[in-house]
DNA sequence: GCCAACGTTGGC
DNA sequence: GCCAACGTTGGC
């Protein structure tokens, strides 16, 4: 039984086009712990997530990737030149970790976030609630197949 | 651009 | 270990 999860990003930095290009890509620069603990103690190969666009007008879900990889070390805190740079982290004992995500499917359209909130079959989902910011949220798979229906149905 | 919410930092 | 200050996120 795989994990359900939603992954946020803000498509001016990397965008489910980007990833539909690239097929795969490692979730790098996650420098929150709860986040982190998410990809290096329950994500696991084959697990899926919702694709959410934030920051953007309207913020909404816009595709599915899947866990490809298991947890390693987010190279991206070893380089002095990257924004992610975290002198702390070591390849001896990485403090950041990330998993590799592949592309499973851009939706037909987005499921915003607005509509989300709307949906009563959706409440209690983390991502419509007020202040939550955590970059990487576990989802029930009830509440992935309807955000994922939604998205297939004509509006 | 505003600002609420939240996480992190650092002085004590 | 407390907590004020600060920085970041992200919807609006």
């Amino acid at each position: 039984m795989p994990n359900y999860w939603l992954l946020k990003s803000e498509p001016d930095a990397y965008s489910i086009d980007d990833l539909a290009r690239d097929t795969r890509e490692p979730w790098t620069g996650v420098r929150n712990y709860q986040a982190r603990n998410f990809m290096r103690d329950t994500m696991k190969v084959g697990d899926i997530a919702l694709y959410y666009h934030s920051s953007t007008t309207p913020p909404g879900v816009v595709g599915i990737a899947n866990v490809i990889s298991n947890p390693h070390a987010d190279q991206t805190a070893f380089d002095p030149k990257s924004e992610y740079f975290d002198p702390k982290s070591s390849p001896d004992n990485p403090t950041w970790v990330c998993v590799d995500i592949g592309f499973v499917e851009k939706f037909p359209r987005m499921v915003t976030l607005d509509e989300i909130k709307q949906d009563s079959t959706l409440e209690g989902i983390l991502v419509a609630k007020r202040g939550m910011r955590l970059s990487i949220q576990p989802l029930s798979e009830a509440h992935f197949s309807h955000i994922t229906s939604l998205a297939h149905q004509h509006i």
